[in-house]
DNA sequence: AGTTATAAGTTATATGACAACTTAAATAAT
DNA sequence: ATTATTTAAGTTGTCATATAACTTATAACT
């Protein structure tokens, strides 16, 4: 990626667009906006996989992967001898950002909100229940994060890897979790608007981060929550406002169009 | 589910503990292994399905269900004439949080911990953010959760909906697709946890509640950011500690052993 | 050396058959 | 007539074989 990282992003939306729509994508749809509509709700019984053959004019097998692949989507449940039906939990849908979803800087502003709200809370129940090993993780990655010689990917892992720990220190699994997704989905940009503005990553810009970084693991030390979120917000609030003067920017000088 | 609720969960617990995995369940998991444990990476190549079929002994078609599965799950991708391929995006998995994940009281508690980050930060965003549609249909909620003859359900999901709107006013695509995904995995338990303790629907409950409701839409309408960030996590705090008070009182009775 | 045609390799789809399970219908026993 | 057992029918799980569509390697031609 980091070589001609441009054109491998390109030859691979081109890939995407070559690819023509399978029989399998075109049966899941259909099944798939069967119980959109209602028209089948959890619990209620599908038609069988040799109804679905006569219905879309396809072979079984084509039936059957893409019964796997609504199995897998926790929509549909196969049962041996009696038939398709969907899920019970079928409204129990993941909650999933795609990379392609966040394409624009908009869209990274989004998730940066929403990241500051859960960093908020997330840094304040670190503080209430954090162990000892929790405060030496964070130390370690905040002393790589020092370090002079460090180079821009290793600085967002050792960053990112911050950001764990402390969700881990919340001692609340969904913290770890949904930081974790955000931060896979906010890395790539990241680091492309770090690389882009050069100016980010300035020994300025540097020494603010690392003071901000400083305070949230001060309060978490002194286990003082409320401490730790004012501390937690202030930090992401100016990440989020970087953005938000970024997209500002880029905005003022769009082409006209 | 209203009519022998507690049964049919029970005999649905039952059934899948009696379904045998399958030939598909395994070879997804031999798979599955094989991209978590790092032998494969996103954007390399897997065996082929000829090779999984002599590897695992399995006909071709549990192999492709099994791919589809994978597929589904947005860890493999398949490519016609090349063979099987680790997603470059096998990293971007989705957060999930299955019924079976959301069974003890510990893990309500987790989740409203999640959602009180979520709903603070959100409130303050609808504040800057929301239209006067918005406001009407918070309004109309609100209004629905007022009337006395109001049953538990409809309740539920009128206060499900209050919330709802209140992260569609946040104009932020992710905060609304949270607050539901966190909303349907809320909703059972609360209801469940309603029904138990009868002193939650009395007229005292109804007048807390709606306060708290309706300070959220008074900051909202005001476009107060910091009034209504105040106000929703006050609501949350409390519906917090409401479990955390019972979670204590059933540790504190709990049976010995 | 470059271009074109052919062969080999791989996934996508189709078809037929049997295995394993569930349910309905028929038959036997009481 | 009712109940219990057996058989038949229906449905998904798996296997095997074949062809279509696509990709890559190899061979043949210019």
């Amino acid at each position: 990626m980091r070589q001609g990282g441009t054109d491998a992003v390109h030859d691979e939306r081109l890939a995407l667009r070559k690819r023509r729509p399978s029989l399998v994508d075109a049966a899941c749809e259909h099944i798939r906006a069967s119980i959109l509509s209602g028209a089948n709700w959890p619990g209620s019984q599908l038609p069988t996989e040799a109804e679905f053959v006569d219905v879309l004019g396809v072979s079984r097998t084509v039936v059957r992967e893409a019964v796997a692949r609504l199995a897998a989507a926790g929509l549909v449940e196969a049962r041996q001898g009696k038939g398709l039906f969907v899920s019970e939990t079928a409204r129990y849908q993941a909650f999933q950002i795609t990379r392609e979803e966040v394409e624009n800087l908009s869209d990274v502003i989004q998730l940066l909100e929403l990241r500051l709200s859960v960093e908020t809370e997330m840094a304040a129940l670190a503080a209430e229940r954090r162990s000892e090993v929790d405060v030496m993780s964070m130390r370690q990655q905040l002393k790589i994060l020092g370090e002079a010689a460090i180079g821009l990917d290793d600085s967002v892992k050792a960053d990112v890897e911050f950001h764990n720990v402390i969700a881990r220190a919340s001692k609340n699994t969904y913290y770890a979790k949904l930081i974790d997704f955000l931060g896979v989905r906010l890395v790539p940009p990241r680091s492309l608007y770090l690389r882009q503005g050069q100016s980010y990553v300035g020994a300025r810009y540097k020494a603010v981060i690392s003071e901000e970084h400083e305070a949230i693991l001060d309060a978490i030390i002194r286990r003082d929550p409320d401490a730790a979120r004012v501390a937690a917000r202030s930090h992401m609030s100016s990440s989020l406002k970087r953005h938000r003067d970024l997209q500002d920017f880029m905005s003022s000088h769009s082409p006209t169009g």
